[in-house]
DNA sequence: CACGGATCGAACCGATCGGTACGATCTCGG
DNA sequence: CCGAGATCGTACCGATCGGTTCGATCCGTG
């Protein structure tokens, strides 16, 4: 039955469909822990459809990892602003929210690194770098209103913290792991703010 | 021409040719990046033989991974033992030589991490638990002995920051991470030594 | 109402996958 | 010096891979 019933003709929202549908799949099983065929079956879409959006399966990672990249870090920009003026509480806010993410049971480390770490293609590679730049720029800006000497240098080093953090709860899934992150981070915030001059 | 001429037939010796090789390229090119055929060629070694001493392809990536995660254990620890009895040293002993690692043109990350964010197979997702704790009971070591008020708490915190530094390195691949991960590190190590009952 | 395009289901393609089988050849221990 | 076993090269297996094609069917628009 092509085209069910009474269906909606909407390429938009059908490529927006097998978007969100593909990201909860491919993040679960891994890129390539699912085939194509059974990838549509999963998603209820056809493959001529699939390959009419997105032209390949890496085309499909690459818009899906794009999209999701920039989800997440709306979303932890979002907490962190919401969080107030002060640089500590936006800093808490994020590894709260971080904390969250890591008790999700479908929870299975960030899908960017993990797409980098196994999918050796030059475009999943730059969308895993670009988006370690949008964390960065968050907690550089965290950093440089905390007064820190050197927020550059502390931007990194709390970008260490998120993604190792992340690391350790996916794979050495101990409980607490945001809350621990939140007390390390805000203990390197600390430093580096009394070291620095302050605001 | 089988058994070529001169080689010495010693299983063992086999077997521990087929993991070295295997195990570089493996690592290179992701687990699934590379077939067992284009594997057995690269390494020189007959399908059949890599089957008889593996069974599996995923038996040979176990033991590999298995092997892997010793090696690099033992690496870390005895660089941390020749730094002296200093906690401080130990500790920044530590991230020094995996500054070097992350200087290391062959280097794509921690080989267990990758393992486990792609190939979701119980064992191999064991191998890299283990893994990390091996890293937490060396950490958690430095810890203690730096008089730390909770040695379990920043062991932890100090492994979010080696594989937060590790992921960094590989995903965002800016020179200086190791010295930037020392510094957060053994600034995390002063404070928890501050507010713990030093020795 | 008619036509273009979106979609489906299924068949199909060559390539590659992990894994097995086999005969030939060589080494080593008894 | 002979047999057991390690290794090679190659052919082969069924399954699955990513990707294409096609006719049928239905929605949207003019």
């Amino acid at each position: 039955m092509p085209v069910p019933k009474g269906s909606t003709i909407d390429p938009e929202r059908t490529r927006a469909a097998i978007l969100k549908a593909a990201t909860a799949v491919l993040y679960e099983r891994g890129l390539d822990g699912v085939g194509v065929a059974e990838l549509c079956a999963l998603i209820g879409v056809s493959k001529e459809t699939l390959y009419r959006h997105f032209g390949t399966k890496d085309g499909l990672v690459e818009a899906m990892l794009r999209a999701r990249s920039e989800r997440v870090s709306r979303w932890l920009a979002e907490a962190a602003a919401a969080a107030g003026d002060d640089p500590h509480d936006q800093l808490a806010a994020v590894f709260d929210t971080l904390g969250e993410w890591y008790e999700d049971p479908a929870f299975r480390g960030c899908a960017m690194v993990n797409a980098a770490a196994q999918h050796h293609v030059e475009a999943v590679r730059a969308v895993t770098a670009r988006h370690l730049d949008r964390y960065l720029d968050l907690l550089t800006g965290i950093a440089e209103r905390a007064g820190a000497a050197d927020p550059p240098l502390l931007g990194r080093q709390l970008l260490m913290l998120v993604e190792g953090a992340t690391v350790v709860a996916a794979h050495h899934g101990t409980a607490g792991t945001g809350e621990q992150a939140r007390q390390a981070a805000l203990a390197l915030l600390s430093a580096a703010a009394r070291t620095g001059g302050g605001d």
